[in-house]
RNA sequence: GCCGGAGUGGCGGAAUCGGCAGACGCACGGGUUUCAAAAACCCGCGCCGCAAGGCGUGCGGGUUCAAGUCCCGCCUCCGGCACCA
């Protein structure tokens, strides 16, 4: 690099220089305590405003560093934040480390660097690029999960789960890799084989420790409802939860005394219709029903199943597959000897052993698998429709049992037990469900029944690098860690490579595993450690009283906080980990420890932010360092060959990731924050487009030059703003405006328009500066602070504005400059605009009228107007003939 | 297959309740300034057409004085679920 030029020694201060004011006010926020939030109780806590709580998703300390995601959902809770601190809210703004994790252990096991070391050393690169970017984060209630002070109470709160019999231990698989000598993780195994190396993985059964989320299933479905969230958002979780209401049916097993088979259906009404009944392989009836002929047969298919993985055997458009197990059942609605009641029990792998009861009764005539299966097998399919749709063959069809119907359709005549006390011909499909659900009950073969398709969610790895649980193995079986014990932290190792067995590496810490009880009798440790969604549960709530020793978090300070008036963050989590922490929350207000039912009431996905890749003529797609671009085309840099542009994730694989720091370097973290802001809507996925960039630093430059003109000494602003006069009353009408339209966006998170509308302020204050005031740039400064706080607050102390810039007050907007005197109105013929009129606001239908025929005479003329719409202050419209 | 969401200039997008399609930004073209360049500023910029005018919000229909917006039928893309009885 050459010596700074004389000029450019002597240009500084007066241009918009971001790389000096961004650092200056960062340090004095950070070093005064700005953003510094009290709490209930406080001496400086002020009960007389209202609220808000915004709240990101934190994040994983990644050693990648901050990626231009994170910084998305981040300024728009930050704006949020800001505009309601102008606005008199208490607002709490926090933001702490989803610290646990697998990275961090992958990572020590390669270089053997102990986790908590390098997850400290990845926290302090994520805070100081935080803090580059301007957030207005009260660090004061900065969090880890990971530090024994928090996941003291991540323990604590577990033993409360327990107590209330809503944690228990069970054998379930895991992926157990033989090469690897590991267990691994569900998305590190695909296919059945390792994501890492490509070896092949086997489930294996292993004691785990398993949330009773399912005993909250009903709650967590009907508070849906409430909650400010996503339409598809709230569909996702309902699917999740998956409830469906129907019947449980007992079928004896002919020649098998004693032997039932429970059912569950969501289709009781078509019990007349069953003709076959389908157990999952792994059904435990089914070594005992099954006769000697066919012992081989359903041996041989129970491997074929067993070996299978999840995804092969709930492939997609895979043929249905089953063998008989040479077993009859008897339909409960027809008399033993009635060849109809005597169906044979197959067992099919399209039977799923944990939904349900694991087996089913087969009705092809009403269920399109069952139908397929039936098909397949040439298996009987008896009619029980008689349906008149009006579609003659199709309907013989359906009665005749030769096409699969699922609609209400009304029931064949012969739907009735032999002594007629149960008859479903001309009922509803609703009603014939419940008489048939009656009519089991009343004999005792069956009873209402709902079930959900989430299942218990499975709470323990075999990791180092997470919670350890509060919990001791005796001779006598489990006994907790006492309260006033906690935390139990993790024991310090050097080595946390696999040990080649399915179990944690805690299983090699010896000393810290052997440990005597409370009675002094020796117990062991539990080796299994809480997965990652452990303390994301329940950070919101750590939060509100971060450094509370004696609560996890006071009554007092989540009845204040709580709920968190916005959340936002990506949509990965959609289930995940906002159903377990809406099952926290609810365990803990029903322990009398929390409020609320629902921790988030307003959410908000932000989309992705993706970016160019350049693909090639086979469709593959060409790193970006092979890319060569030239205007708006792209070649390939060594075959030439031209490229076509596309949008994609963005990935390291295609080296088009945008690094956010780079961005800060080049043009500072206001017009970072902007851009991200105006690239689109929050929601919407959108491609980093570099070109556009610039166009948002322009923007600030502009609004720069507005106080300090170009060529200025010293950076000293212009001259007409060192004194209060009365601003150009053309300006002061567009402030007004802008101030509505900007508190409107905001409120509908709409940043982007925002932003638009400060832009046409600035254009037009810059045409008619000289007549700006003080008083009006002022204003506008605290417009832009949300947005662009660095260069907001620097306006702000360059005109003296009174105290800090983040602590004024939200400017005021009078109605009265909202209304124009004149209107522009848009005159058609025939819905065609033809002509404008500029009439008085408010004037007369017939004056607007009068005006508006006479600018479209010639279009009028010779033909007869038959209709007049007038839509006040919009437009005119003529019907002619 | 099922359930969501989306499709608007060369590009990102705007149009909030059925009322002037294309705000704002980028790119591009022209100009001012400059020895020159950058920066900055001004003007232009949906398509066809010299113009008058016509056409235009994925495609095909419909409702309406008026449709990007509402209704019916398709196509494409993105996300989620996926034999859940």
């Amino acid at each position: 690099m050459s010596e700074p030029t004389a000029e450019s020694k002597s240009e500084p201060k007066q241009v918009y220089d971001p790389a000096t004011i961004e650092p200056k006010w960062q340090r004095f926020w950070v070093e005064r305590d700005v953003f510094r939030t009290p709490n209930p109780g406080d001496a400086d806590f002020d009960a007389g405003k209202p609220k808000f709580y915004a709240l990101d998703m934190f994040p994983y300390p990644s050693a990648a560093g901050l990626h231009v995601g994170h910084p998305e959902g981040y300024t728009a809770t930050d704006i949020v934040s800001r505009y309601k601190r102008a606005k008199g809210f208490n607002v709490l703004h926090p933001m702490g480390w989803d610290a646990f994790g697998l990275p961090a252990e992958q990572y020590a096991i390669q270089t053997n660097t102990h986790p908590a070391k390098t997850t400290a050393a990845n926290v302090e690169t994520f805070r100081g690029q935080l803090q580059r970017l301007g957030f207005s984060y009260d660090w004061n209630r900065e969090i880890s999960t990971a530090d024994p002070k928090y996941f003291r109470w991540t323990q604590w709160i577990w033993k409360r789960l327990y107590e209330r019999g809503l944690a228990y231990e069970s054998n379930a698989p895991v992926w157990w890799c033989e090469a690897l000598g590991t267990v691994l993780a569900n998305d590190e195994v695909i296919n059945g084989r390792s994501e890492r190396g490509d070896h092949p993985c086997e489930r294996r059964p292993l004691r785990q420790w398993v949330l009773k989320i399912t005993e909250y299933a009903e709650r967590l479905l009907n508070d849906i409802d409430g909650l400010d969230w996503s339409e598809s958002l709230k569909t996702m979780q309902r699917e999740w939860i998956g409830k469906s209401e129907g019947a449980e049916v007992d079928f004896d097993v002919i020649g098998h005394a004693d032997t039932k088979i429970r059912v569950f259906t969501t289709r009781p009404d078509t019990l007349f219709g069953a003709s076959f009944m389908v157990l999952a392989p792994e059904h435990p009836l089914v070594d005992a029903i099954t006769a000697t002929a066919q012992r081989g047969a359903v041996d041989g298919y129970k491997k074929t199943a067993a070996s299978k993985s999840e995804l092969e055997r709930t492939d997609l458009a895979k043929d249905k597959s089953g063998v008989w197990t040479g077993a009859y059942a008897q339909n409960p609605l027809y008399p033993e000897g009635d060849e109809r009641g005597r169906i044979p029990v197959w067992i099919a792998d399209y039977v799923i052993v944990t939904y349900g009861t694991g087996a089913i009764m087969a009705v092809p005539a009403g269920d399109e698998r069952d139908f397929e299966f039936a098909q397949k097998f040439d298996l009987a399919i008896p009619g029980i429709f008689a349906p008149a749709t009006g579609d003659a063959e199709a309907d013989a069809k359906v009665a005749a049992g030769q096409a699969c119907c699922t609609a209400e359709v009304p029931y064949a005549a012969h739907c009735h037990t032999a002594d007629g006390s149960l008859q479903l011909a001309g009922l509803a499909m609703a009603e014939a469900k419940r008489k048939t659900i009656e009519w089991l009950v009343a004999r005792g073969r069956g009873e209402a029944k709902v079930t959900y398709k989430m299942r218990d969610w499975l709470f323990s790895r075999q990791r180092y690098w997470g919670e350890p649980f509060p919990v001791l193995h005796t001779q006598d079986g489990v006994e907790l860690v006492p309260d006033d014990q906690l935390p139990v932290e993790l024991p310090h190792m050097d080595d946390f490579k696999p040990g080649g067995v399915p179990e944690s590496p805690l299983i090699r810490a010896r000393e810290w595993v052997e440990t005597k009880d409370a009675k002094g009798r020796p117990a062991q440790r539990e080796i299994n450690t809480m997965p990652g969604a452990a303390g994301s549960s329940w950070y919101f709530l750590r939060f509100c009283d971060p450094h509370n020793e004696q609560q996890f978090c006071s009554k007092a300070a989540s009845d204040y906080w709580l709920p968190v008036d916005l959340y936002v963050g990506g949509t990965e989590h959609a289930v995940g980990h906002l159903l377990y922490s809406r099952f926290w929350t609810k365990v803990l207000h029903d322990a009398g420890h929390v409020g609320v039912v629902e921790p988030f009431h307003k959410l908000y996905n932000q989309g992705m932010i993706q970016a160019f890749a350049y693909e090639d003529g086979r469709g593959g797609i060409v790193p970006m360092k092979d890319v060569k671009e030239i205007g708006d085309e792209a070649v390939h840099a060594t075959t030439g060959e031209s490229l076509k542009r596309i949008v994609t994730k963005m990935s390291k694989r295609y080296g088009n990731v945008v690094n956010p720091d780079e961005v800060v370097g080049e043009y500072g973290a206001d017009t970072l924050r902007l851009y991200e802001m105006y690239m689109g809507p929050l929601a919407d996925s959108k491609p980093w487009n570099p070109k556009d960039v610039p166009g948002l630093y322009r923007f600030l430059q502009r609004a720069w030059r507005l106080a300090v003109p170009e060529h200025a000494e010293n950076g000293a602003i212009h001259a007409h703003l060192r004194e209060d006069r009365d601003g150009d009353p053309a300006l002061e009408k567009a402030l007004h405006r802008t101030i509505h339209k900007v508190d409107g966006d905001i409120g509908r998170m709409a940043f982007n328009t925002a932003i638009a509308a400060m832009m046409i302020f600035v254009n037009d204050a810059t045409k008619a500066i000289d007549k700006l005031s003080r008083g009006q740039l002022l204003r506008f400064a605290q417009l832009l602070q949300p947005f662009a706080p660095h260069l907001a607050e620097e306006l702000w102390a360059r005109l003296s504005g009174e105290g800090l810039l983040a602590y004024a007050a939200w400017p005021q907007v009078d109605p009265a400059m909202l209304v124009d005197d004149e209107v522009e109105i848009a005159v058609q013929v025939l819905g065609k605009v033809r002509g404008r009129v500029t009439v008085a606001t408010g004037a007369a239908k017939d004056e607007v009228l009068a005006a508006a025929r006479a600018a479209v005479a010639g279009h009028l003329e010779g033909k007869t107007v038959v209709k007049e719409i007038v839509v006040p202050g919009k437009l005119v419209n003529f019907v002619v003939r």
